[in-house]
DNA sequence: CAAATTCCTGCATAAAGACGCACAAACCAG
DNA sequence: CTGGTTTGTGCGTCTTTATGCAGGAATTTG
């Protein structure tokens, strides 16, 4: 009935998953789309877009607005460091991870909120090298006084507010830090950590090769939990971090899988 | 000002939160916006701008005045309030400076307030690339929904607050940036550019001999004084931006020495 | 107080969304 | 293979939303 059944049989494998895939990706990408531009780079119907934007954002992925849609760091305003949203669980794990630094170390850290907790919570009289690509975590370490900033440069991506690329996954590569923090989006005992962000998880995935310890952080409520793309097996991880306590049962089967927990 | 010739009517569209993403970004820097203002930059009437303003006001995010909007005056943006000296001289230069921004340049930008003042002003339909290591003005690029943002990476100044290094260095040497916008600390006809801080020279230095066109931007306050390092001749710079017009007496001189002014 | 903005209230219109329905394709027993 | 079921997609119709426009009211400003 519909002509691309004759046209292209690669794209007609443009099934629904493969599809909704594609235009999370343009979200992240470009931070909106226009289901007018989607639905003739797709060759479907507006109908079609509007109810796969609304699934997406029924699973919390996108910000479903009339016309398009736009990506999480739309009205995600983390931009205010004043703490707008103080988050206890967040506090919590900051202080975990800040007990695992010393002073001379070389910490290498990820995006994310709760690195960014991590960097507003660092004691002053610390002194150790910290570096990021996460613009939000520079600009914390940036105030502290005893702490000096590398910065990661590349291209950022704008959505997660972080250097993303060739250059910085290189840049990596030539580091040995003594720790490497990273916010956690998803972590499950099968698949290990995972993420929704193709050119993050490239950085991650070089931050857990170049690092000595790699630590995660997460709040409780992403463990078990799964996205997308896949970031490392739990072998890779030495210690997670959640605002839990060591001995809760959620963390059991990772406590057995040689994680360490805190 | 100038005017952004624009071929593709699709692009203009611009989703309702985004927009008010946009307003409501603008509020927080300039801690005040203008109705009309706003309805220019964006493209729509005044009406829209009015909707907008009520609704964003109604969830408590701005403060809505006759004429325009202000900011909740407590909840402030760090860099922005630390008394930016002689804005309004600076908001002139920034303009100035935009106007000589296309649509798909390559734009390399030191650091500095004046820059920053720059990076505000961008209207929000231009899309080009902007290269700096100088994190509040790559935090004000983030913020825009049409720029491409590429990080210079090194280690972190944190009084210049700007990335300084042989990495940067290295890094700036293979671009070829279609416009340099220098901050500039002091100029004058004898020595030329000059400045205070040894890691901050090199970095410019390097952005001298990589761009195609060297712009300073400077306050009229700064001319004609002199700091302890050279960056470069007078011969170097293209075009030197002041608040001042063109004819003033004060900017004579340098005309004279081959130097462009706007 | 008068002139000029700016604001508000409808209203018109075009775009986008919701809902029901049809139909093809895939899926699945038997 | 077959007949039923599920799923995905597209098409109409109707509703909602977004936006601009026109006027009269309200306000700032000199």
């Amino acid at each position: 009935m519909q002509e691309f059944v004759y046209i292209e049989p690669s794209k007609l494998t443009m099934l629904k998953k493969e599809r909704q895939a594609f235009i999370l990706h343009q979200v992240n990408l470009h931070n909106k789309v226009l289901s007018s531009t989607l639905c003739t780079e797709i060759s479907v119907s507006e109908d079609t877009i509007r109810r796969d934007l609304q699934e997406l954002s029924e699973e919390g992925k996108i910000i479903k607005v009339h016309g398009g849609a736009l990506s999480h760091s739309f009205n995600e305003v983390n931009f205010s460091t004043n703490g707008v949203y103080s988050q206890p669980e967040k506090f919590k794990i900051a202080q975990k991870a800040i007990a695992l630094i010393s002073n001379g170390m070389f910490i290498l850290t990820s995006g994310g909120t709760t690195i960014l907790e991590l960097a507003r919570s660092l004691p002053p009289q610390l002194k150790a090298t910290f570096m990021s690509g996460s613009i939000p975590a520079i600009l914390e370490y940036m105030h502290h006084p005893n702490i000096e900033v590398i910065v990661i440069g590349d291209k950022i991506s704008k959505n997660s507010k972080i250097t993303v690329g060739s250059e910085a996954i290189a840049k990596i590569k030539q580091m040995k830090p003594d720790i490497c923090f990273l916010g956690t989006n998803a972590i499950d005992i099968q698949n290990g950590v995972t993420d929704n962000d193709w050119d993050v998880v490239q950085l991650k995935k070089a931050m857990i090769e170049s690092s000595k310890m790699v630590v995660c952080l997460t709040i409780s409520e992403k463990i078990n939990s799964t996205q997308p793309i896949h970031v490392c097996d739990l072998s890779k991880i030495d210690m997670l971090i959640t605002e839990l306590d060591a001995t809760n049962s959620l963390l059991k089967p990772y406590i057995e899988a040689g994680v360490k927990v805190a």
